[in-house]
DNA sequence: GCCAAAATCATCCGAAAGGATGATGTCGAA
DNA sequence: TTCGACATCATCCTTTCGGATGATTTTGGC
């Protein structure tokens, strides 16, 4: 959180110093109020929502989900599976990426990590699942129904 | 969407409006610009936060719609599948295998030809699915219906 | 506030995978 | 017999994976 608050800090600084400068420069003053107003709430705005977003991002990977696949029936994870080998919910995460074909790099750029925490997090599962290769994993994944 | 929109628009409006009845009124107008910018940023970040909040949090009230076809029936390749990428025994063979999780040098072992001859297998393969990687490939064949 | 689990990131290094290309060999159809 | 599809194998080179290790930061419970 501390992060955020920061963030904030230095953003809303770095704004209004960015106001400052240009209002006695180049921008007439006169209904500078509604001007720089909205532009501060759409800046701000914008922020904030990609905040929340970010916030709540993978919250809980718990939602089920539905496949298209007309021969079976819904997907429901296993979670005593997932506790018996004591997967997290990011490593599923991961583990579901994968199984939709992704590279390391791409999953990182999907779940906003670096590539190499992909790595370790996948490293983990490996040893886990006692999983050799990603392609194994997922077979082991699918087998105990940890992903669809 | 549009409801956001023009919620914002109200909310900003609404905004402007209070500044201006506020500024010629009760405050000084010395500095305002960085007390009603940071009022605004405030506001809108709190706002922002909180749409962010709730849309992903209708995100996470996913459906679960569900198909009722009968339990695991038999895995029938579609041979028009098949026909349509031009893809080979052979390469269906390998990619079962990939699935299954092998390496390429396992599979040549199981299907006793070199781990070269598995990678140029591959390559077409890769060409045909349109995949990059043979994680993508055992996903495309699966839904294709070339694999079980 | 403290602790443990989870998540994050990095670096080094070897192994595996993938792309490009060329060369045989076999077999069935034209 | 010639041609084309399929299968086989190889070499060179780049990218991606995976293992080992160490470290820091978040976070949830107590």
């Amino acid at each position: 959180m501390k992060k955020h608050v920061l963030l904030y800090g230095t953003l809303g600084g770095a704004v209004i110093a960015l106001l400052k400068a240009v209002e006695y420069r180049y921008l007439v003053v006169e209904h500078s109020v509604e001007i720089y107003g909205g532009l501060i709430a759409a800046v701000f705005a914008t922020v904030g929502i990609w905040l929340g977003l970010r916030l709540t991002r993978a919250k809980e990977t718990i939602v089920i989900r539905e496949v298209l696949t007309p021969a079976h029936s819904a997907f429901v994870r296993d979670a005593g599976q997932v506790a018996a080998l004591g997967v997290t919910p990011r490593e599923l995460e991961i583990l579901e990426l994968i199984a939709r074909g992704l590279s390391n790099r791409e999953i990182g750029q999907t779940v906003f990590v670096s590539e190499n925490t992909v790595k370790t997090h996948l490293s983990r599962l490996f040893e886990k699942l006692g999983a050799k290769r990603r392609t194994q994993a997922v077979q082991i994944g699918k087998e105990r129904r940890l992903i669809p």
